[in-house]
DNA sequence: CTCCTTAAGAGTCATGTTGACTATAAAGGG
DNA sequence: CCCTTTATAGTCAACATGACTCTTAAGGAG
């Protein structure tokens, strides 16, 4: 904070107190579709109803240590796995009447996922699933909004940072990375030509010695990558059409 | 927030409250240089330091809200004024200790100003000032990287965006306009090449009907132009070099 | 085993954009 | 009147991109 124009003998228990909260975005590609980790709510305001995962960043907490502390309890991954993912600050939604019952702050983070495990059900009540992006109907709270800006900024930094590998496992062929772009930016792209574009990006990815193919489906096996060093495109790999979505 | 794994009864007063701030890096050009808006400190923590000028946020008000409140009070400019000005969330700094006295989470902004007036003293003692833009020593708190973060954010915006002429006066040069991303980006551009591209993009800038030129300096007068409609920039217009700051 | 389908991977070609330059025009200063 | 400065008009080659074609190597159906 400031500390500048901090009234003098301020005291913070005299404003009505604001709760701090994080909300979730979990991205993840299931089946080649685009799907997000939603929780049904089981009380009121919005009781039925779907929301992002999210919860009180903790009084010795950083917003970044409340949402992966959050982004591990919902996925039931490891914290050592959940280390791992890439996890990002979208912005603060802090609208005075965003939740009825008081003044809440939240701090919103997109989290990619690459493997995509069932939910473990948690403690309580409430479930949580994975479900295809589009296909829930109107979430809880302003969840709606968060949710597309997460997708809006996840389309973004696809065209000028290495991102989409953050979908992918930690050895994936070109055509799986070719997936990612195709799922969240919902166009098809010509395949030599992204194999071109990823191939001369240096740093981008870098070739698997080991056996070059991978079995699995119909088709000719695909060599496997590993994620490069770098972490911008330049010059970026822009989205078709010209416009954003 | 997600209302999810809300303890039952929670209640608001049973947690050490959090205080919500805003933070603002209000950037101007003065003089080809970029200069920054601050304020001296007149109490511990950090007296004597400089600061990001900011302020806390009311109990009926976002975050949007405050930091426009603030950048009113601050430049002294009128509300009508600040309205049209570029505003933009940053981030949210959430560290437990970055304010010694008590919880803080401050949204941050960036705001970019076009003529820089001298700020007004405003009610209190403190003093503000236009700062060239890296010649202040450490900044109060973690302001350091709150501002490097607001040069990175604004200098990659105006890659993909036509966010430059924020910066300008309704009306501009292409010399003007060429200006605010050399200082940015602290490089040169080939005068030429730069015309090119803004010209070639439509609805970047629109050329000003009436006197085609405007007196002032040495050189051949330069024709005048308007911001136009586009916000975005396709292609982009990359800094040299390929990398980020 | 053979044909068909699918996807990987190699390569071509025209187009558009960019970076590097050259040249001319129109002002102000000495 | 010459020199400097800045705007504006062009040129040209290198590069990146979009649209294709072709070959290779799997799996599946008959």
């Amino acid at each position: 904070m400031t500390g500048h124009r901090v009234p003098e003998g301020y005291d913070p228990y005299a404003f009505e107190p604001f709760a701090v909260t994080v909300d979730l975005a979990v991205l993840t590609l299931r089946e080649d579709r685009l799907h997000v980790l939603l929780v049904e709510r089981g009380q009121e305001p919005y009781a039925g109803s779907w929301a992002l995962p999210g919860g009180f960043v903790l009084p010795r907490e950083s917003a970044e240590g409340a949402a992966r502390r959050e982004l591990a309890e919902e996925t039931g991954l490891s914290d050592g796995t959940v280390a791992g993912l890439h996890l990002e600050q979208l912005r603060t939604y802090s609208e005075p009447d965003r939740d009825p019952r008081m003044r809440v702050v939240s701090v919103a983070f997109a989290a990619l996922v690459p493997d995509a495990p069932e939910p473990r059900g948690g403690g309580d009540a409430a479930q949580a699933r994975w479900m295809p992006y589009g296909t829930h109907g109107r979430l809880a709270f302003d969840h709606d909004r968060i949710l597309a800006d997460a997708h809006e900024r996840v389309g973004a930094k696809l065209e000028y940072t290495c991102l989409a590998t953050a979908f992918c496992p930690p050895e994936f062929t070109l055509g799986e990375l070719r997936q990612v772009y195709e799922t969240v930016w919902g166009v098809e792209l010509d395949r030599p030509n992204f194999r071109r574009k990823v191939l001369t990006t240096p740093g981008f990815v870098q070739a698997v010695e080991g056996p070059p193919r991978l079995t699995g489906g119909r088709g000719k096996p695909a060599a496997l990558y590993r994620a490069g060093e770098a972490t911008t495109l330049h010059p970026p790999l822009l989205r078709p059409e010209g416009r954003s979505t």
